[in-house]
DNA sequence: CGACTTTGACCTGCGC
DNA sequence: GCGCAGGTCAAAGTCG
């Protein structure tokens, strides 16, 4: 993973297993349940008696652990739930669940050993971490495009900036259900495989999910349909990124608009959303697999800041391992 | 007219 | 303090 400053992928489907191998004591569970439920948390609405288990033959959730989970994403009652079909499909391992309030207190526990704990500690097991002071709690969430297309919340672009060691630009988003909302969406394009969106979601949302978006008034427009081209450096997607006013480029915020495929997939999507976001939850036989809202198996991968500052302890080495192989070594399965 | 995208400018944190 | 890079603002233009 050369340029790619996100240091580590990991599929839903595989971390249920020997992860405690693999990362020691970095919770991948825990990451995993919080990105599902930061940005799909309907998945996560009166579906209980649909979750199922495969080690488990209890398949009902209290109602407890539910307004646990929603705790730390809604200030607010969650939205009715999703359709019967999506309920039909969805399946949740509910081992994946987990005491938010404990995770609280080991986040906070983890802030204070990253900051204040002793500098030769970290120094010397891992590079420096670039983090910006007041840089909230993450989530970082890979999907393909139909997942991009798959986030029911609105979302409003106010910029984007060409990313340092990326040739695709970052955009920034954020809410526009509600102005005093104040969660917001990273969308950039992995340099190792274009066809890979990273979703970062930071802060929360402070109202219900919209019932239908608001924000496709703009989504149709710029439908100029350009073929994408490929930056070849950083450099050159600089002056592109900036002189393409009226051109449209490959990037995050065009793929949106620009893109034949994207067209296909928002407006196919547009239709469907306003009825059922999600309707695929899967499972593999004898996998645990849960599915993001129509995202494939290999589209979606979930993982936050711990897990990354557990990665780069470890020297990157698996890291290394995907970006030659664009396959995720059983080790992480 | 309202909501959107685009994009240059500006702000802020961090490393040196 | 300076420079770099990430993040945000806001004006301008577009669209339904």
């Amino acid at each position: 993973m050369a340029e790619w400053g996100l240091q580590a992928i990991i599929r839903p489907n595989q971390y249920d297993h020997q992860q405690d191998d693999c990362f020691g004591s970095i919770d991948i569970k825990k990451e995993y349940d919080q990105a599902l439920l930061f940005c799909f948390p309907h998945l996560f609405e009166n579906n209980h008696h649909d979750y199922d288990h495969a080690t488990t033959t209890t398949n009902n959730m209290q109602a407890d652990d539910l307004n646990q989970l929603y705790k730390p994403f809604y200030s607010v009652p969650p939205p009715p739930a999703a359709s019967a079909d999506a309920e039909d499909d969805i399946r949740i391992n509910r081992h994946r669940f987990h005491d938010p309030d404990q995770e609280t207190q080991r986040d906070q526990a983890q802030e204070i050993k990253k900051f204040s704990g002793s500098a030769s500690n970290t120094s010397q097991l891992a590079p420096k971490l670039k983090k910006r002071k007041n840089q909230q709690k993450r989530v970082v969430v890979q999907v393909t495009a139909a997942g991009l297309s798959s986030d029911p919340w609105a979302w409003r672009k106010y910029g984007q900036k060409p990313i340092k060691g990326s040739i695709y630009p970052r955009s920034y988003y954020r809410c526009s259900s509600s102005k005093a909302c104040m969660a917001r969406r990273q969308v950039e394009q992995s340099c190792t495989d274009s066809s890979i969106y990273i979703l970062t979601y930071t802060a929360e949302h402070n109202h219900p999910q919209p019932t239908r978006r608001n924000s496709l008034a703009g989504i149709n427009r710029n439908r100029v349909k350009v073929t994408p081209k490929s930056p070849t450096n950083s450099s050159d997607f600089g002056k592109t990124l900036t002189k393409s006013k009226g051109s449209q480029v490959h990037s995050p915020t065009t793929i949106s608009a620009s893109s034949s495929m994207e067209d296909e997939v928002l407006q196919q999507s547009n239709i469907k959303e306003e009825t059922t976001f999600y309707n695929k939850c899967d499972i593999n036989q004898g996998h645990d697999t849960m599915m993001m809202p129509e995202i494939n198996d290999e589209e979606c991968m979930v993982f936050g800041d711990d897990f990354f500052e557990g990665l780069e302890d470890l020297g990157g080495e698996s890291s290394s391992y995907y970006s030659s192989n664009k396959q995720f070594p059983n080790v992480f399965c």
